[in-house]
DNA sequence: CCAATTTTGATGTACGTAAATCAAAAAATC
DNA sequence: GATTTTTTGATTTACGTACATCAAAATTGG
């Protein structure tokens, strides 16, 4: 049996309230007799039984998630995730209230950000705009010690928690690697249709999809980047357009908006061999996938990143430890065999 | 705030006694009544609190994983991940034992479900081997209450409760179109190593990926299957002798054991130009596909098929429902670029 | 209608922790 | 050494549920 507070009481000589004022840091210790508790603690091995204690605390876990207001397949499915979360919360103790923000509006960010300190939640989960005042903001509530992770899209060298999400140069990476094997021994062009380049995580994508084209396929060449915004009307004005130079061969699409990327191949592009790599598993992403107009697509499991950020944000505001394993964001890849 | 047993009491115009009685289904309680006390459950939405029900009840969850006593890496993994989760226990809840059986003794394994009627765990893992008598064990169990999941490897038509493991058909089709369009327009022939044709994992991977070769990849003709009985000595020889066939330019590694195959490529293979697709990323598979003996790995993460699988058992044992996204256990693409 | 039986209520204890109160003891200050 | 302050102990209540006991009420059978 697991040691409890009366165990400590008992091996360290002193009453209970002594052990309980030590294990929630209240005043009232001499030092020497908190070292005593402390040492106590240790050796029995003692841990709290998180799940009494949220019991005699009535503690709930209040968690805000910042989103942008994006209106794509992969937002409104981690907004749905968050849904299916909200409808478990009364089961995990959770209270999980949801903030849209602007999109690509650091301003906005940093405002909401500020608002929540005031409003003391247990945790903050954050699809980050990258952007130096955003870094600075989420440092200063990290300083405040608010337990915050980013989800979907990092802020690397700010303080935050713990990110949930893929790693996007791999991502890039590995959509250059699929995208070289499968055309073998072709020479062409490829054209990378991105949402913009403001966006940390499609930066990172290109990055690492440039990289290993350069390092490993030479005579693959790749076009300047179409920016689609994210958005399947402009997203299928630009391959459209893009789809009258013969040379390309193959196709990266590493943001949303890829119903119009869909559209645009079905219509210029049914006489020609193309090899097309996309992100984010959806109802049109998938369909192309079965009907061949896509070969491979990269995903980011939003169910998974939200649950994964739930947990760590409670497990910090426990001062518990994670998983990692558990907490890792895989880069699914799925071809029309191993579909979900 | 959700309602506690007080308001249904409150609701149901009964004592608490009568709401405990009808709760954990104690006699004594007429119909009317406990009909009454189910309108109230019903309407106010009751859901027991388990972590309360758990500390009233001193309850721990003693579980059960038989494993099939073999000798190789992901065995060795899958060990070490139910020892993580011993290590948790205490936290968790749960009392977890592991039981070996012989690999491939179907008799052996019934012996072992057998005697767990007696011991009453409150769930049981176990890595099956496909045999009718396994499957009747594992039925009469079920029919005795017993929460029941397969690991790794599933028994197809039984009534155990959930399966914790890849779906080995759609990883032999993935691997088969991997390999198809990594040779491109190439033809030639395809060894395939198994490690035995007895076991339905095996068999399963197998059939999904000659499935898809003869669909769609008619120029690459598939060996007899190489039966290297997961051991690498006895993989290193029939690859090693295979590889004296010039035709060679795939090879598919289905199983475990592929220390050996690994060698024998190396040994036998450095200036031809093989795509090898293999099973299991280990420290062994890992390091090829980093210096480019193995072009991609299919895996299955042990880890999380441990844990969704303790994680199912505990919810059937409570008889509450699980997040199935969450429990589906993904078939993992490796390429260089996005190991973990 | 009375006795036997079943059903229901009232009450208490327990699980492991949090949090509060008040008294007692120890330490620090003058 | 007396006084003030700090530290510690003892005790109680609470969280939501489980489980046991005993008495009271309702129902059933004869």
């Amino acid at each position: 049996m697991r040691p409890t507070v009366h165990d400590i009481a008992a091996a360290a000589g002193v009453s209970l309230a002594t052990v309980d004022r030590v294990l929630n840091q209240r005043p009232g210790v001499r030092q020497v007799t908190r070292e005593k508790v402390e040492t106590a603690i240790r050796e029995l091995g003692y841990v709290r039984d998180v799940a009494a204690a949220n019991l005699a605390k009535g503690r709930t876990y209040p968690l805000v998630f910042i989103l942008p207001a994006s209106d794509n397949s992969f937002m409104h499915g981690l907004n749905a995730e968050i849904r299916q979360a909200i409808v478990r919360s009364s089961a995990e103790r959770t209270d999980i209230r949801t903030i849209e923000v602007p999109a690509f509006d650091p301003a906005a960010l940093v405002a909401v950000l500020e608002g929540l300190s005031r409003e003391k939640p247990c945790g903050i989960a954050l699809v980050a705009t990258d952007a130096p005042e955003v870094r600075a903001a989420v440092d200063r509530l990290v300083r405040e010690r608010f337990p915050i992770v980013t989800l979907v899209s990092d802020l690397t060298g700010s303080l935050r928690h713990h990110y949930a999400g893929v790693d996007n140069i791999a991502a890039g990476r590995t959509a250059a690697r699929l995208l070289g094997r499968f055309l073998g021994p072709r020479k062409g062009e490829i054209a990378v249709l991105a949402g913009s380049m403001l966006v940390r995580d499609h930066r990172e994508r290109l990055e690492g999809f440039t990289a290993v084209m350069a390092e490993e396929f030479p005579d693959l060449a790749i076009l300047p980047v179409l920016e689609g915004r994210d958005d399947p009307e402009v997203a299928h004005r630009l391959v459209a357009d893009a789809l009258g130079n013969a040379g390309i061969i193959g196709v990266y699409s590493l943001g949303a908006g890829n119903r119009g990327l869909i559209r645009a191949l079905k219509e210029k592009a049914v006489d020609r061999v193309l090899t097309v790599i996309a992100h984010e598993l959806t109802v049109h992403t998938r369909a192309a996938l079965i009907d061949n107009t896509i070969d491979a697509i990269l995903n980011q499991d939003a169910g998974h990143e939200v649950r994964s950020a739930i947990r760590v944000l409670k497990a910090k505001a426990d001062g518990l430890a994670v998983i990692e394993a558990q907490e890792r964001i895989r880069l699914d890849i799925f071809l029309k065999d191993n579909l979900p």
